[in-house]
DNA sequence: CACCTGACTTTTGTCTACAGCAGGCAGATC
DNA sequence: GATCTGCCTGCTGTAGACAAAAGTCAGGTG
């Protein structure tokens, strides 16, 4: 009626949002996941601000949004530090995104709404062109959007950002042993291994898809995770003596 | 070795934190899900900051925290609403919480570290001293904590947070229809019920328990709900018909 | 009479500045 | 020589102020 007509869709935001606020909590969380900043080091505001070119104010800000997010935990007036992980902390986030997959295909295997499916073989060609590029950085992103995508075929908005925050301390979890990145040496193994995994999808069949999410985790990094990391709770060295033995 | 000999514990904060961030943004909540402001509507910084006698940068903080909780929502250059909760949105929180329950239970029953138990124990009790001073808002926050204790008992505190944040959003739900908070007659009840429940939590048999999940829900609030909410999506509206049937 | 256009007001986004607390270090005392 | 106390630096927490953008309303024009 009042022109416009193009507003059809639901997009919150046509153009990026220029908010020093997300630029600032994104470019941290490469930092915090990509190892730039070690698990337990001390974040110094003052320091970022000229790291970043910001004021403090909103660096702040994206500091409450990554506490939030479990990437870094702030005590009052001590100052914020990138969250310490203890092994009970891996078991956590490993089991806990494993339930959240698994929950996510009952609710949304089979697929119903084209839309997720497409999003998912969108996400899948963006991380299929980093593994070609060999953009080792890129193709992190892209296989951690993929995964954020198929949590995202349940259509369960609140679910996919309750996984997108464990997939991201699981991120965190991974620059533990930088060692075990490297070695991460079939990029095209890995794509194999999703692109069938969207393939088992499409057959409808939610009980396959558990099955192959069952042994589709890159245990590797996990390797002599035990001398890196503290709190050793039993029920986590147990976790951690299955996943081996499976 | 240096003094200090009763620092075992690892208590965060012997004293509670004084941090006006997170001051308000717990006044925020009581204000959100009680219903002093109501879904949808906008929330002007300056307005607030004359409110509650602070300045607009933990503000905006806090307001940053409660937009990763789901209560609010920030649109950039626009500002920040109350999150306007659609059918689908109440699916989506009734679903998950529960889904997030089952899956506490699944892992948290039977109950091997007896602290989890006493918070349990101890929450029923507030809850039961509110009751007995029928405090409805207090009484709310009491059940709030239990259910959470409840499910805290899996040890997960990650699943912990991100159920306590569905909670929150179910409250806001709840808050849509003021009607059944005022209907809410019998507190006595309530407080059988959940002290029915944690005696069943005694036994360790998680089914018992999930099956005492599965009638143990206030469903009362979502009588003409359809009514006062937009977007009627198709599995909303058969999960909205299946509630009632049940 | 309806619509467009312009300036105005309100509100958000950001920056700079100041107050208060925590930790470290030097000096004095036992 | 060891320990305790007082200062001192640095950082966090908060406040106030400025600039830019969006919404609003009045006035003019087709």
């Amino acid at each position: 009626m009042t022109g416009s007509a193009d507003n059809t869709t639901s997009a919150p935001h046509i153009v990026g949002p220029p908010s020093l606020v997300e630029l600032a909590a994104a470019t941290l969380r490469r930092m915090i996941v990509g190892g730039d900043l070690l698990c337990g080091q001390r974040i110094v505001e003052n320091r970022l601000t000229g790291q970043l070119g910001i004021s403090r104010p909103p660096l702040r800000e994206a500091l409450r949004v990554l506490e939030r997010e479990g990437l870094v935990r702030q005590v009052p007036r001590k100052g914020v530090i990138v969250t310490p992980l203890t092994l009970h902390d891996i078991y956590e986030i490993c089991t806990l995104r494993a339930e959240f997959e698994r929950l996510a295909i009952r609710l949304g295997v089979p697929v119903t709404d084209p839309a997720r499916r497409a999003r998912c073989q969108q996400a899948l060609q963006a991380m299929t062109d980093a593994a070609h590029a060999d953009d080792r950085p890129a193709y992190l992103e892209r296989s951690f959007e993929f995964h954020v995508s198929v949590v995202g075929l349940s259509g369960h908005a609140r679910l996919e950002e309750a996984y997108r925050s464990l997939q991201l301390q699981l991120m965190l979890s991974m620059a533990l042993n930088r060692r075990a990145r490297e070695e991460h040496e079939t990029l095209d193994g890995d794509v194999a291994r999703h692109t069938h995994l969207l393939e088992i999808i499409d057959t409808g069949d939610p009980q396959a898809v558990l099955d192959e999410l069952a042994t589709h985790g890159d245990r590797s990094f996990l390797d002599g995770i035990e001398d890196t990391v503290d709190g050793h709770t039993d029920v986590a060295l147990a976790w951690l003596a299955q996943q081996r033995t499976s």
